[in-house]
DNA sequence: ATCAAATAGGCATTATATTGCACATTAAAA
DNA sequence: TTTTAATGTGCAATATAATGCCTATTTGAT
């Protein structure tokens, strides 16, 4: 999974969840500059940005072994 | 998963593999205080970051549905 | 086509992650 | 215990993530 799937996936929930990307900002507490970054695969979010907002979509980073 | 669980995985997964931290850092590209600070759950790794050493362990980072 | 709302980008500033160096501590082996 | 390797920390420098302001573009409704 790289920047550009977690962006996407964000994206798509957020969309399902019918919230605007400023609402969402406010919820996970980080700047809509951030967010729309992070969603369009630009930029590079910090592992508690990114919890920020997957926290808010009901959505959760899992570290796995690759098979 | 929080960054301690990462953190915590990373080791073990590392002590599995049988190498060291300096080589990990050198394999990973990153700096070897960084994988110290995220081995201990301390810092607050970019995604990038976090995904040069998970590439090298065999380990993923995957974003799912909280069920 | 018009208007309003949502999404997105440039720029500058601030906050903080990343890093190397030198040194300290811990672990493990001889 | 002594020695060496491995792990970890303080500090300062650099790189870059996060943010707000303002404006542009895109989207959706009327």
């Amino acid at each position: 999974m790289n920047l550009v799937q977690v962006g996407e996936t964000i994206k798509q929930r957020r969309q399902r969840l019918d919230i605007r990307q400023n609402d969402l900002a406010d919820l996970a507490e980080v700047g809509l500059r951030t967010l729309i970054a992070i969603e369009n695969g630009t930029g590079n979010p910090s592992f508690e940005t990114l919890t920020k907002i997957v926290d808010v979509l009901g959505l959760e980073l899992t570290l796995t072994i690759k098979s």
